[in-house]
DNA sequence: TCCGCATATATGATTAAACATATATATGGT
DNA sequence: ACCATATATATGTTTAATCATATATGCGGA
């Protein structure tokens, strides 16, 4: 039996949030559980490498984790994330609920998303 | 009458606490309520240029104000300082408790620390 | 089944920009 | 003059953006 800490430091979670691109990124898929790349991109309005780049990154400091189901591939916010960490996400986004309004927009009318595969999760 | 909001982006709280230097001071200052550089230089065991850059940094940025008493500079947290940003500031200093053990007991070594004269408060 | 093409995502390489630090110097108060 | 603090300049380091390309999956037709 093993038991593994996910441990996070204040100035590593701070660095991943101190971005524009990635705190969105985080943010948006707080708030809808879970995004793929091409929602992203079409949420953010950012080009394809630029968004992968950054999840990339929030995956390697254990921020995300990802899924792949058929051609796309799936974020989510890292179920072992730490509760200061969740907890400051929350306070973020409660506290700035405009912030997101022009994404989550584009995200309500783009077309064509991929639909989810629950048997999956 | 004149009422002032003072607004602090995500982002931009972020960014200010992204840095080692920066978040240590800050958490110090809002612990001891109020620090002069020479304190923070102690405490922090780090060059006086290095830290009168980043707390000039915080004041700009609106994180911090600073008050003149003789020949020293008190920092402390903006009273102004936004709700959401005290609480990820309380987050983070109740979860990483350990985080400033070393600065802390440089501090509580330090002497010859300034008196505070309470009448400028 | 195999091939070619389309879509989704990731990554290498390059360049540009932002950031942090050190040294030296300036300012302001006693 | 002395002390505490701030700032200017130069420099090194990190980080981010872009373009081009690579990998992976899915689909349609021979």
């Amino acid at each position: 039996m093993v038991l593994v800490i996910f441990i996070m430091s204040p100035v590593s979670l701070f660095k991943c949030l101190a971005d524009e691109t990635r705190l969105k990124s985080v943010l948006l898929i707080k708030q809808q559980k879970e995004l793929c790349v091409c929602e992203l991109i079409t949420a953010l309005d950012l080009s394809q490498p630029k968004v992968s780049r950054h999840l990339a990154q929030l995956k390697k400091m254990g921020l995300l984790t990802d899924r792949r189901q058929g051609q796309w591939v799936f974020y989510r916010i890292n179920p072992d994330l730490p509760a200061w960490c969740r907890n400051v996400l929350w306070e973020t986004s409660v506290t700035n609920s405009d912030y997101l309004e022009a994404e989550k927009q584009r995200l309500k009318q783009m077309g064509d998303r991929p639909g989810r595969s629950q048997k999956f999760c």
